[in-house]
Parts: structure tokens; C-alpha cells; sequence
DNA sequence: TTGAAAGCGCTAACAT
DNA sequence: ATGTTAGCGCTTTCAA
């Protein structure tokens, strides 16, 4: 496709009859030009529509003003939230945003993170990096020449950057809610293998143990694959089965709001009132617990706040000389809907 | 933040006791090395983790390998697929893509541009471009200096570079559907303003109209704002309205997934049975539309393809010395899931 | 096969 | 107030 060239401070300058310097100067406005001068320079500018080359500029200046973005999956309706937020403040900070997708595979990431590096991008945002890379050391030479933040993931006892939920009190919090509605007989609904709902479980059997409630290993429950729209499905039929039998717990706390609504679709096939019968709550409140119906009541994790906070803290790193290795923990909140009602039976009582 | 200066060709230059240039031919493979020098240098690049700096081989290659991409919103799902498509498409082609949201905003839009522009991109994606900057002729300037190919958005009688899904088709095949269902009393849900609405609802007439079914003006149904979160509310509550009264169609056309899960909820709370008293059939295929209770049946916009073409197309534009303006229209696809059936009662028939 | 040098578009220190 | 010039890190002629 043949294009036009762009044109040049030489270009401008010529046509302006004075040097480049002059130009750098009116169009930078950063040392004193004759009004004249600059009037005339600006004409031209306007004229020939020229905008300075960023790539020329970044190779004085040393920087891009770009970041770069990893997110094992765009189509995740959680990420997509995360790169909202960190979108939003760069682009507020006149930074632009590379994004790039690892597909979850480890190996990827490295290529992604290898591409930003060398595109030399101001700083990078990895939301949930495969552990194997946290773990290899592999980020350890990478940090030394381009800030990074790490939004979620494997982060026990490691030394970077991190901004994170507070799953922990998010999961009490569902919890204390469904105790203090009554519920006892609470059903846990897990994915296969993940750091966070692991998480999770354990909060989960540590207050039941704090409310003398029995932890019944039956009561939870693996659904396999959890961020996919297969999630659904499978969080379906596996609590179809289980809600066929005379398996009957009161309530149902799902690690993620996917697994809460295949949970709640399996209800409505059984003709299992949601939550006359049953409460469900989810976790994450992406946008489908919005559309459900009933509405579900969930924990909100505040993915934009999580990128508006990943991406502040590059920019904090940019203009502070030495910035100490911080961890920040957001706040979940418990989102209210109407998916969770106060229990109306006890225990194995028939439905 | 103090971060370590990156290594440069020249420190690889004189680890290896060779001149920048022959370091040069090393990394690029592009000339004759005589093999023993050329295993040092290789040596040295890994010693040092060289990584040549992509600013300055664009500033010289006058290209950054990097695609722009402008949507009016990257929560929205319909978009975030698009994303995806160019993304990996981009990927595999060795282009990184800088990704920017003009919030629907003509204005921000153009910003969005004049950044791309600047920042000297290979080449710009604009999906769903603001009809008030297509219409100016502010594409034309940008045209000239960088490829730009668009996803949907107003596009008749424009010479630019389109990729387009037909919509008429996809329509009418729904309608066509609906009908070959027995359906007669079929209604539209439409939102407020967007040529795509409008294409659809001229569709919807001729279709009743070839098979001599009256249109009733009071089927069709804008519900405002179509493309947010709330849209779904919007919908649920007009229809919520409608169907307590004595508006009884046997079939809802939706303009989008969003209306039809709206149309859907509020048969739900009307203990109005879809598909058996009411079909509801949506347009998109986003991933809600797999998710409700029943599943809808929809028209597939294959956004995926949408994005990997509008990559494609670019890349073509690239290679080609000229390239004629071009305009791609992918085939849509009726996806039949739960929430259609043939019709059990006739027009106005209680339910 | 290798090195020296020009130059991509721009900024900034140094002259004037 | 303005011009001249040296580079930022790299590629690519041109010489040797």
C-alpha cells in the first residue's frame, strides 16, 4: 500500500524558513521563541498537519510512554474489567497500552513479556501469571530494567509487585451472610486447580469450624475447568445430578460467578426455587450475575479498580528513585441481589 | 524508579572486539560472518541478554510493527471478541497491537487516532467507527499516511476499507426461521439509534411483507440503549409491561443478546414458558446467549472472524503496492439452541 | 569478511 | 532569540 511520507521537522522547518531547533522549540514550547517566530512555525505546522514521530522522540528520551498488558485470556469477562481499569488511567497519563494474550500458556507469557522488553515499553502489567514463571526466578532479571506489577496469582512469599483481592475476608464475608440467614447445610462449589480457590476452601472450613457447623466433604463439590463458558455447562450437570438425589443443602456458595449461575440454571430445570428453596451465591460479580434471574447475589472483587490500581502504581514507580516491593490488597464487598433469602427449612428436610 | 540501563549493540560491540556493524550482521543474519566471529558475538548477545531496541530499528525501517485498535467500549463482549480475533491474528504475524477505547466518543476517537497516528503504527482497526467522523471526512487525511480498515459501523456509500457482517441476511434468515415455525405474530426489539438497528428493521418489514403478514407498528419495540449492561433491564421491564397486557405475540425478534435475555427475564417473572408459549430468538452469539435458561437461539456474527479478517486485510495492505479499496461481508449463521418452537396457539390467543 | 560513516527524526547543550 | 551540532541505537551503504 503505497502511503504518503510523513513530514519531517525538516520539512516544517524549511517551509518555515528557520532551523529545526526553532521547531523543536514552538512545538515543545519549552524555551523562549519570538511571538512571530512561533506564530509562523505554528502556520506551518497546521498546515502541513505535521506531528512529531514518538519513535524518534523515544529514542532520545528514552522512554515510550506505552505499558504493556499480559492477560491469559481477553475473552475472560474478568480480565476484561482489569484491562478496562488499567486502560482508563493510562490513557488519562497520555500513556498508551500494548496488549498482548498468553493464552494461559507459560511459555507464551515469556514470549509476550520478551516482546514488551523490547519494545521497551515503560512498565508491565501481567494479571495472573502462570505460577511456573513466578516461581523459575524468571521475572527476577526481567524487573531489572522495566517496572512490573502482577495483578493476582501465585504471589506466597514472593518478592514483586503485587495488587490483590482479599479473597480470603470476600469468602468469609459470603459466608457470615448465609450463617446469619440461617443456612447451616452450605454447599461449596470449587474449580479444579487454582491458588485462589484453594484459597477459598480453606476459609470455608475454617468458618464452619468457627460456627460448630460439621464440614461434610460431600458438600464440596469440583466442577473441573473454572473460567471458560463450558463452566456453566458443567457446574450445571454436575449440580443437576447432585440436586437430583437427596442431595439438599439450604445454600450454595460458588467460587465464581460462572459456577453460581450453571448452579442456578440446574435449579430452574429442577423446578428448584432460587431463593425460595435454595441460595446461591457467586463470587467476582462480573456482568452475568447482573443478568441472571433472580438477580445473583454476589462478592465483588472491583476488577477496575484493580487495573486502575495496577496501573497507578506503575506510574508511582516511574517517578519515584527508589520504590520499596509493595503489595497492595483491595477490598472485596458483598453485592446483595436477590439470589439469597433467609432459610425456610432445616437441614435434609425435603424440599 | 532506578532500573538498569539496557545493554546497546556498541557494548556487545566491544565485549566481542568487533565493530557494531559486524554485530549488526549477527543479530539480522543478513551478511556474510565469517563463523568464528560470528559464534563469539552470538556468545557475548547471550552473555549480556542483548535484545535490540525495536525504537530504533523502527526509526530506521520506518515501521513499528504494531497495529492500533479503537473500540467504543472493551467491556462490551461483542467488542472484546473482535479484539481477540485481530489480537491473535496480529500475534502470529509478529505485530504487537496497542489497544484504545474511545468510550463511544467521537471526539476521544480521533484523539485515539492522532495518537495511533504518532506513535506511527503499521496500521488502524476502528470498530463500530462514530457515523459523525465518517461522515466528516476526517478518515480521508489519516488514510493517506496509514492504513485503516473498519469493523461495521456506517459504511454506505463510503470508500474505505470494510469488513462487514450482513446483517440482512442474518435477519432475514431469522425471520425466515421464525416463520417456517408457524410464527406470524412476530415482535422487534430494536434499541434507540444505530444504522444497524434501522437495517434490521427494514428487514423485518419486507419479510413480513413477502409473506403478506401485516406489520403492526405496536411490535416493534425500541428499548432504548442497546448496548450496555442495563439494556438488559431496559428490555426485561418494557417487555414486562407489554406482556401483562394483552400483547400476546408468539415470537420476539431481539436486535441483540442483550434485548432477547431481557424479553426472556421478563417471561420468567411472568411465568410465561419460552419456548413453549413464547420463542424469543436474539442476534450475536455473545456468550450470554449461552448461558440463560433456556439457551437462545440466536444469529452468529462469527466476531472472531470479523477481527482475524480486519487483521488480514491489513497485513494485505501492507504487502500490496496498491491495494483497491475493499469491502468484506461474512456470511452470519443461525445458531437454533432452546428458545424457539413451532407455535402452539394462533395470534391473539391467551396464553 | 570486516570497519567506518552516514543517517532515520528528533532533543538539548552549546554557540552566537 | 535563534542556529549549529552531537547524539539516542540501530541498519546499511561504501571502502578496504
Amino acid at each position: 500500500m503505497k502511503k504518503k511520507d510523513r513530514k519531517t521537522i525538516l520539512d516544517v522547518a524549511k517551509e518555515a524558513g528557520v532551523s529545526i531547533s526553532t521547531v523543536s522549540r514552538v512545538i515543545n514550547n519549552n524555551y523562549p521563541v519570538s511571538s512571530s517566530t512561533k506564530e509562523r512555525v505554528e502556520r506551518v505546522v497546521k498546515k502541513l498537519d505535521f506531528k512529531p514521530s514518538m519513535v524518534a522522540r523515544s529514542l532520545i528520551a528514552r522512554k515510550t510512554d506505552a505499558f504493556g498488558i499480559i492477560v491469559p485470556g481477553i475473552t475472560n469477562m474478568f480480565f476484561t474489567m482489569v484491562v478496562q481499569g488499567i486502560e482508563r488511567t493510562s490513557s488519562i497519563n497520555d500513556y498508551s497500552v500494548f496488549l498482548s494474550d498468553s493464552k494461559g500458556d507459560g511459555a507464551k507469557e515469556r514470549e509476550c513479556v520478551k516482546n514488551l522488553v523490547s519494545r521497551e515499553v515503560d512498565g508491565i502489567i501481567v494479571i495472573d501469571p502462570s505460577t511456573e514463571n513466578m516461581l523459575s526466578g524468571f521475572y527476577d532479571e526481567i524487573e531489572e530494567f522495566v517496572p512490573i506489577v502482577f495483578v493476582n496469582g501465585y504471589n506466597d512469599g514472593l518478592q514483586y509487585n503485587f495488587i490483590l483481592n482479599d479473597e480470603k475476608t470476600g469468602t468469609s464475608d459470603a459466608l457470615e451472610y448465609l450463617i446469619s440467614l440461617g443456612h447451616k447445610d452450605i454447599c461449596f462449589i470449587r474449580g479444579y486447580k487454582s491458588y485462589s480457590y484453594d484459597i477459598k476452601e480453606n476459609v470455608y472450613k475454617s468458618v464452619m469450624h468457627a460456627h460448630k457447623i460439621p464440614v461434610n466433604n460431600d458438600y464440596i463439590i469440583n466442577v473441573g475447568e473454572g473460567n471458560s463458558s463450558e463452566t456453566v455447562d458443567n457446574a450445571s450437570s454436575i449440580m443437576y445430578g447432585l440436586l437430583s438425589s437427596d442431595f439438599k443443602p439450604t445454600a450454595i456458595f460458588s467460587c465464581n460467578d460462572l459456577m453460581a449461575v450453571g448452579a442456578l440454571n440446574a435449579c430452574k430445570k429442577l423446578q428448584i426455587k432460587v431463593p425460595e428453596q435454595i441460595s446461591i451465591i457467586g463470587f467476582d460479580n462480573i456482568i452475568i450475575s447482573e443478568l441472571s434471574e433472580p438477580k445473583l447475589t454476589t462478592v465483588d472483587q472491583n476488577m477496575l479498580l484493580l487495573g486502575e490500581s495496577a496501573a497507578k502504581m506503575l506510574l508511582d514507580m516511574l517517578k519515584r528513585e527508589n520504590y520499596e516491593k509493595t503489595r497492595i490488597v483491595l477490598k472485596t464487598r458483598l453485592i446483595k441481589r436477590d439470589s439469597c433469602s433467609r432459610v425456610k427449612r432445616k437441614g435434609y428436610t425435603p424440599l
